[in-house]
DNA sequence: TTATGATTCAAACGGTCGTTTGGTTTCCCT
DNA sequence: AGGGAAACCAAACGACCGTTTGAATCATAA
């Protein structure tokens, strides 16, 4: 992650990736932080102005692709001539487990993701919700086409909830570790399905 | 809660719920907790020795009666001819259910839980295994005698699992804010229904 | 009333934090 | 080769942190 052939910013945004993972945002000094990148302390400052703006660089560079997997992934379902909600949940779901088995780091995001769900920042939620919100508008407006009997406020609400438990059941938080890597990628699988077949249910609950 | 009438020592540890709830324990700064609670800077490390140990204490007054529920539930469901996968579930869920509808704090509390198991403190995990994991093992006992295909590590991997989504669902961690606090209690429950079929059907599987 | 221990208080201590500064080095283009 | 911008660096700044101190205040029992 550190290595020499790795430009100050990537250096940069992946010790960030791994030290607010496991340290959260305010618990990861920027001292710790360059110490792990080989890079000046100087440096966040200088090549993202703040630290909170290294957050949202964190958080940017793994978004974007993810919100578009997503939305390509939900125009596919909706071209098909009949889908149901688990196809929408899946377009959601899929593309988060996608990440999660993604080499460099991905898995470390996802529990980073979890951080900010936990910590309630009132700055990193509008940077959120700025940013991507229109993927859950999206999704919110193909869930409510297929729940006609549930109110605008209600579905955003089950919604988060739904993007809350995905987050928290993909970023690994327990105390018991797992034992064989091998079978990690499976694991991952099964509970992306039994997450979808839950939050069908839950959707459609009521 | 800060009222008068309360000690010194329940003022700040309805404070320090408060302030862990919404910036976590980091987050939370003893000026700012002790300003909350109405007593001087100095009071915490003379009632409590250090933050950490307040931190241990704001734990220990709600983990002490939840866990007792817990167990009390389990031994009525044992002590039943016939019981299933699901009345266990039961047992370790409807007590956190109970605390969340708790009138002074118990929903705060529940927040401070899911903080907690988002941190990945060491020093408060060594705590909360030290005085609260033997509940943790009677359930794990009670589960692996209804699930005899899974081992031990796969057992305890899953109630983890489980105990954290129960923690997350109950925090009301999330973006969108709930708009009737009415039909709030009715919400809980049936969060609760739909955890534990989620959580017996994960269980069962493999 | 007075002595004693518990509690509260303002003030200060040492340490770590994010950020800024000003000088040095590196890189690239003409 | 030379010049100017970009990048890097050690050092320091002010702010805030948890904790400690020692004196002031309170409560209580002799």
């Amino acid at each position: 992650m550190n290595s020499p052939h790795f430009s100050t910013k990537e250096r940069i945004l992946g010790a960030a990736e791994e030290l607010f993972a496991r340290n959260g945002f305010a618990g990861a000094s920027l001292r710790e932080l360059t110490a792990t990148a080989k890079v000046n302390l100087a440096a966040v400052n200088y090549h993202f102005g703040s630290k909170d703006n290294l957050v949202n660089e964190v958080f940017r560079r793994r978004l974007d692709e993810l919100s578009a997997h997503r939305l390509e992934a939900l125009k596919a379902v909706q071209s098909k001539p009949d889908f149901t909600l688990e196809d929408i949940l899946a377009a959601f779901i899929h593309p988060a487990l996608l990440l999660t088995l993604d080499k460099s780091g991905g898995a470390t995001f996802v529990r980073v993701l979890a951080r900010a769900y936990a910590e309630h920042n009132e700055r990193l939620r509008k940077f959120l919700s700025e940013n991507y919100g229109h993927v859950l508008k999206e999704f919110a407006a193909a869930f409510g086409a297929q729940l006609p009997h549930l109110d605008k406020e209600e579905l955003y609400w089950r919604i988060d909830i739904i993007a809350g438990a995905l987050t928290y059941a993909m970023a690994d938080f327990g105390v018991i570790k797992r034992r064989a890597a091998m079978s990690e990628k499976i694991h991952r699988e099964r509970a992306a399905e039994h997450l979808i077949r839950f939050a069908a249910a839950g959707l459609r609950a009521e």
